[in-house]
RNA sequence: GCCGGAGUAGCUCAGCUGGUCAGAGCAACGGUUUUGUAAACCGUAGGCCGUCGGUUCGAAUCCGACCUCCGGCUCCA
């Protein structure tokens, strides 16, 4: 058989040859450091036999940025932790252990609940097996073969896991430990040169949260220390890119005690917050999307029409008094539909386009609350596209074009993932399959990739969905397009159509921003507090150097008047005010004495650059920083 | 809701093997200084040590419950 290595050459090696053959056919220092085979973009074991005319790639230790590399070496780290855990806990039942982005876990079911605490010990385990050295082996068994070991074991979750894998079952054992795993491994624990576990929390058995929780090890390793200590460093920068701690520093807003999930904007927030709105409104406007209002507070017999009462009840906020039980809205849609409603709407009318950001209440399980991502007061850029069914794809593709608008105005990295129909759901299967076409096809028509997300739409109807991440790597949703041919229905809302004959109108529930609270929070760590001037709450900073140039620096803050100006003639030094710009991340200080005219203005952007400018330079330079788009 | 942590001045944190343990820096306030591109100097004030209960002669410190926050899981915009 033949193989195709990276530099085109061809090598000619003895039928049923494995990757370490290969690299062992290369040259002895390869096969040492080799640590798997990549092949057309697949990744496979060493010891497993390569397929014969194959271009091949083997990737070593030297590899120490390619994720595939650090994938093995986390995934053989995993194995290590479980071995370890079941040396210093006997009686632990192991799950599962995968790599993950960044490190890797494995789950537990212990047999008495652990700290913290406990992984300082299991740490010291870990290099402990390290010193000693561990290496892989792997066996490919029966399923028969797989689940009397395990259960010999008392590992019921891996007998589980026989039960539902498919293809070969394969073990890898490293010292005496055998694990169920499809692999691919390291040759041995040589590579992972720094290993730290990082966390310890609860996670259901397969996700769901009616199975036990097990307890999940968090770990990271890395092919040198140094690596790891650069992606400690990496985090700790994070940190302070979080919106949490920029929010108070920034003086933005706050959260409290009195109102968990509900944050308190201070007036340099809700600057942000209101070029948020005006930006909305505009483009709401220019868009053809029509803005109403609607109230806080339904009647409980609303939520029942809607399905609320029966499918959303847990998360929504009750009010009830003698008279009669209500619930704050958790969604706008009823209140949208109720207008359109409200009086006999023609086909003429289509599509009709609602628009509000209106304010929701939803009251969210106790522990998922999260600084502005997550919250309970959600103000939703909310609208409800009420439209036939022949209207339904240009309206997707408007709403794709506002998302990406919207998302392109601030740099903002994201994706859209599709969301087709899951197992609970209202409405035929013909209806489904016509319904996820139509947004299957506005995707395609605008030539977007996308994620599926099968199983995962909503009960009324297929979704897209617009997601990013934090700054700490989380992910979430932002923007929403759903396609909903039920509630209109529930709420027997019509027009009258060309055939002068009564239907109901399909309704697409479309968010841009999400929810603004959770948009804010991630422009906040997007632009790491350092607003850019269209958006920053303080956008000038005019320093007068000593008391005579104070009146002076009036005067210019009153030339610049159309700009977001202070001036700062507080009892400090100049080099302190300065820094104190500096560390609000004011874009454009000024700063006046008396070597400054309005022909020659010393101006300081965010960061310390300085230049000089005429104050008409200074006001067209401003100006264009400060218009949208 | 579940698992693991944490809550001490406005902010960041020290004190937490029970007994001068109510502390520091920044911020605030007062005074001196009038400043030229990231921190002038001196002083003052500020805390029911998250809340409630328990153990003890004595609790910020130990125990319990609750609230909130942090890291995850689940759920979600």
């Amino acid at each position: 058989m033949r193989v195709l290595l990276p530099d085109s050459t061809e090598l000619e090696l003895p039928d049923g040859s494995t990757g370490l053959d290969a690299a062992a056919a290369i040259g002895p220092n390869l096969a040492k450091d080799a640590v798997l085979v990549r092949s057309n973009g697949r990744v496979q074991d060493l010891r497993l036999p390569l397929e014969d005319g194959q271009p091949i790639q083997i990737l070593t230790t030297r590899d120490t940025d390619d994720p595939d590399a650090l994938y093995v070496l986390r995934h053989s780290a995993a194995h290590l932790l479980a071995e370890a855990v079941r040396r210093l806990y006997p009686g632990t039942k192991i799950a599962i252990g995968p790599p993950i982005e960044n490190g890797f876990y494995y789950d537990f079911e212990f047999p008495e609940p652990i700290g913290e605490d406990a992984l300082e010990r299991i740490e010291a385990e870990i290099e402990r097996e390290l010193e000693e050295g561990r290496s892989w082996e792997r066996e490919e068994v029966s399923a028969e073969d797989a689940k009397r070991l395990f259960s010999e074991q008392g590992e019921d979750y891996k007998v589980e896991l026989v039960d539902t894998a498919e293809g070969e079952i394969s073990l890898y054992t490293q010292g005496e430990f055998t694990d169920l795993c499809r692999g691919p491994h390291l040759q041995d624990s040589k590579p992972i040169k720094a290993l730290k576990l990082t966390g310890l929390a609860g996670a259901y058995w397969r996700g769901d949260e009616k199975n036990t929780q097990l307890t999940r090890i968090y770990g990271t390793a890395f092919f040198s220390q140094a690596d790891l200590d650069a992606y400690l460093e990496r985090l700790e920068e994070a940190r302070k890119r979080d919106h949490r701690r920029l929010g108070t520093e920034l003086d933005l807003f706050h959260l409290g005690e009195v109102s968990p999930g509900a944050p308190f904007w201070h007036p340099k927030g809700m600057v942000i917050w209101n070029v948020l709105e005006d930006l909305r409104r505009r483009e709401d406007l220019r868009r053809g999307y029509a803005e109403v209002k609607t109230p806080l507070i339904f009647d409980k017999s609303l939520w029942e029409t809607s399905g609320h009462w029966e499918k959303f009840r847990e998360n929504m906020f009750l009010i009830s008094d003698d008279e009669r039980v209500s619930g704050l809205k958790p969604m706008n849609c009823p209140g949208h539909i109720l207008i359109f409603g409200n009086r006999l709407r023609s086909y003429r009318e289509l599509p009709l386009r609602l628009a509000e950001a209106g304010t929701l209440h939803r009251n969210e399980l106790a522990g998922t609350l999260h600084g502005l991502t997550r919250v309970t007061h959600v103000t939703q850029d909310d609208s409800h596209i009420f439209c036939t069914r022949d209207q339904i794809e240009e309206e997707v593709l408007g709403c794709l074009d506002y998302s990406e608008y919207l998302y392109g105005l601030f740099g903002l990295e994201f994706r859209f993932e599709l969301s087709t129909r899951p197992e609970n759901r209202l409405g035929t299967d013909e209806e489904w399959d016509f319904t996820e076409g139509a947004l299957r096809s506005a995707l395609e028509r605008r030539g977007l990739e996308y994620e599926l997300n099968e199983g995962d739409g909503a009960f009324y109807g297929p979704k897209i969905d617009l997601h990013m991440t934090d700054s700490l790597g989380r992910s979430w949703q932002m923007g929403t397009i759903q396609l909903d041919s039920q509630m209109p229905a529930r709420f027997g809302v019509t027009y009258v159509g060309p055939d002068n004959h009564e239907h109901t109108p399909y309704m697409i529930h479309r968010a841009s921003f999400g929810s603004l609270e959770r948009f804010i929070g991630i422009l906040i760590e997007h632009y790491a507090g350092a607003f850019p001037v269209w958006l920053a709450p303080v956008q000038v900073r005019i320093i007068p150097v000593g008391l005579d140039h104070r009146d002076a620096a009036r005067e210019l803050a009153e030339k610049l008047d159309e700009f977001r100006v202070e001036v700062d003639d507080s009892d400090e030094t100049v080099g302190k005010r300065i820094r104190n710009a500096e560390v609000e991340k004011i874009p454009y200080v000024l700063v006046w004495g008396d070597k400054e005219s309005e022909d020659s203005i010393a101006v300081r952007t965010h960061g310390g650059e300085q230049s000089t400018k005429s104050l008409d330079e200074l006001q067209a330079e401003l100006r264009k920083a400060s218009s949208v788009s």
